[in-house]
DNA sequence: CGGCAATGAGTTGTGTGCAACTTAGTTGTG
DNA sequence: CACAACTAAGTTGCACACAACTCATTGCCG
C-alpha cells in the first residue's frame, strides 16, 4: 500500500490505462481496507456493549431520533429489510429494542427503544472519542474525508 | 448527509462530546456506506466476467504478480484465511484458478491463473476506467482519498 | 365499488469477513 | 534426536449485505 507515484509523467496530464487500472484498484482496495479496519477497531470498542458496528449504527439512529419505522432507518443507513429485518430481531432478542406494528398503516413497524437500550446510551459515550483518536487525523482532515466519501456515495447511487 | 457544521464555534477547537459523537459517526457511517456503493457499481460492472468484488481483487493481484501463496494474497488483501479459503474455492471451480501444494514447503498451497483465468483479464481492462468516472471525483481529489485511507488504515491496524 | 399496482416488512439463498478452532507440516532448542 | 513452539491452510459458526422473492396492506383509477 506503499505510495507508487504515476509512472507517467505530469501531476495531473491523462494516464495511461495501466496508471489508471492501479490508481482504482487504490483507491477501491484502501476503502474496503478502510472500512474493515475501523469495523476490527469498533468490534473491540463496542465489545463491552454487546453491540456489532451495524447494530450501533441502528442504536445511534434511535438515540438521535426516537421511534422511528424500519424504512427511516433504512433510508438513513442505505440499508434494505433483508439487512435490517433481522438485525432488528437480534437487538430485540437482546431487550434493548422493541418492534410495534403501527395502528395507522399496518403494514409499518416502528422500532422503540426499550428503557435498557435507551440507558445504553450512557456506557456508548465515550466510543465516538476513543475511535477519533484511533484514526490519529487531524479535525480537518476528517471533515475531508468525509466530505469526499459522502460525495462519492451520492454520486455512485445515481449511476 | 447533509454537511452540518457542528455548532460548538470555531474551526478547530475542542470538540464537545455531542459533536465529537456526530462526527465520528459521520465519518464511519460515511466509510461504510462508501464502501457498499461501491460494491455495488462493480457488482454491476463485474457481472458479465461472472466475478464478485473480493475476487475480482485476488484476480488483479494475480494478474499483477503471478503464481502467489495464499498467504500472500492475504497480506496484499488484508484478510484471513478463513475468508480467502472458500473464496479461492470458488475461483477454482469457476475455472479461473488452480491450487497447487508447494514441494518445499507443504503447508503452502500457490494460487496459479489457468489460461482461462489470464485471459479474463482483457475483459477486465475496462472496469477502471468506468469505476473511475462512476465516481464522479478528479485525479487529485482520488489520490487525496486514496492518502487519507491509507493512512487511517495502517493506524488503525497498529492499535 | 372493484381490481390492481405500489409499498413495507419479512424470508431465502449466496457470498463475504472474521473469531476460534483443527490439521498438517516446519523450525528451533535442549 | 525429541519435542515444544510456530506456521499455513482449512473448517465452523455467526453476523452482515444484497438480490430475488413472498405476503399483507394500502392507494389509486376507472
Amino acid at each position: 500500500m506503499a505510495d507508487s507515484p504515476s509512472p507517467s509523467g505530469s501531476p495531473d496530464s491523462p494516464l495511461a490505462d495501466a496508471d489508471l487500472l492501479r490508481l482504482d484498484h487504490q483507491v477501491c482496495f484502501s476503502l474496503h481496507a478502510a472500512s474493515r479496519a475501523f469495523g476490527a477497531v469498533y468490534r473491540d470498542a463496542l465489545k463491552d456493549l454487546g453491540l456489532t458496528y451495524p447494530q450501533y449504527l441502528v442504536m445511534l439512529v434511535l438515540w438521535e431520533d426516537g421511534p422511528l419505522p424500519v424504512k427511516s432507518i433504512g433510508e438513513r443507513l442505505r440499508l434494505d429489510s433483508g439487512t435490517l429485518s433481522p438485525l432488528l430481531k437480534r437487538l430485540e432478542a437482546a431487550g434493548l429494542v422493541r418492534r410495534v406494528r403501527s395502528a395507522e398503516d399496518e403494514r409499518s413497524v416502528g422500532v422503540h427503544l426499550t428503557d435498557a437500550g435507551a440507558a445504553l446510551r450512557e456506557r456508548a459515550l465515550p466510543v465516538p472519542r476513543r475511535m477519533l483518536a484511533a484514526t490519529g487525523l487531524e479535525l480537518s482532515e476528517l471533515r475531508t474525508l468525509r466530505a469526499l466519501l459522502s460525495r462519492v456515495t451520492r454520486t455512485l447511487d445515481e449511476a
